[in-house]
DNA sequence: AAGAAAGCCGAAATCGTTTTCTAGAAGAAA
DNA sequence: TTTCTTCTAGAAAACGATTTCGGCTTTCTT
């Protein structure tokens, strides 16, 4: 685990800090937390006056202002963020819907949104619904409840799509899978051409037969993809061969389970386009065990570049999806609708390329 | 990327539920989200009677109830949260603070926080601070708003604990470094065990040499680590070989680096416990490029059992830190905290074990 | 049949902040 | 001195829900 070196300040400060508060707190009768009222009974001047200290408004005269700054100060002073968001119909906090946590995938595009977000002062609400229509449902309802200034959804059904239309929240759809809401603001990144450019790779090795695995899939992306491969060979002259189109639902079991089968076909492929990176893994493991080496006996490419791709033996050559920009540029996207601007391009494409690394190489003897 | 098929409904509901709610809003005049005092004046009773319906008190009667219920359904109300959190004083949220976001490693702990919260039907903020105090400082500030019920933070700095405990808000830590807040609730792992029995199960194999990885960081369970190595080391009567501790910071690169170096040593180790996943990565890409194999050549064992470890060549023997219910274990303790019990338990320890793969064996020839 | 108890419902206060809008004071222009 | 600005500061009204409490009907007791 990466444990790094907090920064360790000395505590003194704060203790002495805590005491002055309490004795402070003790001296005005301040049970819990101060509100505005009473830091303005101490200041000795009204609600507003130190409401519009606090924002930082013209209408304070230089004295009262250092008054109750210091006041505010002393006490630790805190806004509750309920009564402000009550009032002023915002507040602060942005909703980001993941499928599932559990996968590493989603990890950059949730560092890119929190970036931005960070920066813009919002923060984060997390919720994943596990796939469950249900829980997407239940998230649906409280979603729509005011609760957030905008919303970012992964993976989006239709019906959360039509839920959000009809909230009239802001929202924008990372990895939309298209279908009927051509129109709301999407961002997804070019898995067509990672397909195409992947399986090119292969072709001007010298590769002729190519598998590719992660047939099944319906998402849109996995559709793209397998379009991409098929429009490369296409374009290089070479024949779809059906029979080197695995199923496979982009795990690891899969692209095992995939990689066996086609080794027992009476002619196998030479090269393995594995649809994405955990794919790719489980093809590494089912030639290390049947004794076969990377790249030399099978080249393989992977989608996606996710962190351990660099790590593997050998290093693998795959395409990278830019997830942390299209984390980034959602939340860009979200605040600029959340502050009531239009959007130029409500529908942003990003796009991927190859990463050439270790797992590939020409075929030992070229076919035909 | 694992793309799945989300539930697709028909969309023909949506569509016809969504022009029912225009037409009624119409008909009664409404701008933009219905308020209780509007479905109230809809509904032909006061605010109260509805706030009663939406709280499911008792003293409704069951025709009135209904009737209330229909115009919510219909107009597709939802309480404004703000308001809500104001006057109850919960917010529904809860904070998670981590370091930093693009770190698997934190990803179980993030999923294990998730489930329980969501379990509560409460919804969980996420903040980040990059190990930037400038950032914790700015986060301390804003968690103290009320905006949450409860907080919980991993890998705490002594400032960020004074803060919360003067707050006031319920908290739990997370890999808490120890030290001086020896009594707030934290959830911890037996790092030292951890570290000890990895030790042992090489001293078991037969290996006499094993070097550590990972001297350097001063955090706790680091610490601890090299501490339950030593123990194991001194229990089976073997000397500390302090050329076989080496520095590290828990990254990739430096388990290659100190791999590299031990294998210039006169007199190499046959066995290394890496410190974590990252550096045992490391040590792996060492090794391979020098052209050693493991575990013939070279025992390996790791530490925190990351997904990829099982996807290694070789599989890596690894100790496993059981991250989800560490996530698990704090969300829950955070709950009754916010619900105001005692914890009978205030600090708890998770114990480590070992998972044995194939990166470890006996040494090719036993030393002396 | 009178009183008590239970069941329903609503008026009003409240949570803590922001936002007018107005009143007074001070200073400037005449 | 009078009048007109320009500053400051505060009173009061939001924001949208929840909660308390009291009043009005019923129904039940005796």
């Amino acid at each position: 685990m990466t444990v790094q070196w907090l920064c360790y300040n000395r505590s003194e400060t704060f203790r002495g800090e805590q005491a002055q508060h309490k004795s402070m707190a003790r001296r005005h009768n301040i049970d819990g937390r101060p509100t505005i009222a009473q830091i303005a009974r101490i200041a000795g001047v009204s609600v507003p006056t130190v409401s519009k200290v606090l924002n930082g408004r013209a209408d304070v005269s230089l004295p009262t202002r250092e008054k109750v700054e210091r006041i505010i100060e002393e006490y630790g002073f805190v806004r509750n963020r309920a009564a402000r968001a009550l009032r002023k119909g915002k507040t602060g906090l942005v909703d980001l819907l993941l499928p599932r946590l559990d996968d590493e995938y989603y990890l950059p595009i949730l560092e890119g949104v929190a970036q931005v977000l960070r920066d813009a002062g919002l923060r984060l609400v997390l919720t994943a619904t596990d796939y469950k229509s249900e829980e997407e449902v239940r998230w649906i309802a409280t979603v729509t409840d005011h609760s957030t200034d905008g919303i970012l959804v992964m993976l989006p059904s239709e019906r959360a799509i039509e839920q959000l239309e009809r909230a009239g929240l802001p929202f924008v759809l990372i990895h939309n899978q298209g279908g009927l809401q051509a129109m709301a603001p999407s961002v997804r990144i070019t898995s067509w051409e990672g397909g195409f450019v992947a399986t090119t790779h292969l072709i001007r090795l010298g590769h002729r037969r190519i598998a590719y695995i992660g047939k099944t899939s319906p998402a849109r992306d996995a559709i793209e993809r397998i379009a991409g491969y098929r429009a490369a060979l296409d374009a290089a002259g070479l024949p779809l061969m059906p029979e080197l189109e695995c199923d496979g639902d982009f795990t690891e079991a899969s692209g095992y389970q995939a990689t066996l089968r086609l080794l027992e076909l009476p002619e196998p492929p030479t090269a393995i386009f594995a649809g994405n990176d955990r794919q790719a893994a489980g093809v590494y493991r089912a030639l290390h065990e049947r004794g076969l080496a990377v790249p030399d006996q099978m080249s393989v490419v992977g989608f996606d570049n996710l962190p351990y791709t660099e790590i593997m033996n050998p290093p693998l050559t795959t395409i990278h999806a830019p997830r942390l920009e299209l984390g980034r540029t959602a939340a860009t996207m979200l605040l600029r609708l959340i502050n009531g601007e239009q959007l130029e391009m409500p529908r942003v494409v990003l796009p991927t390329h190859l990463v050439e690394r270790q797992s590939c190489s020409p075929p030992r003897q070229q076919q035909e």
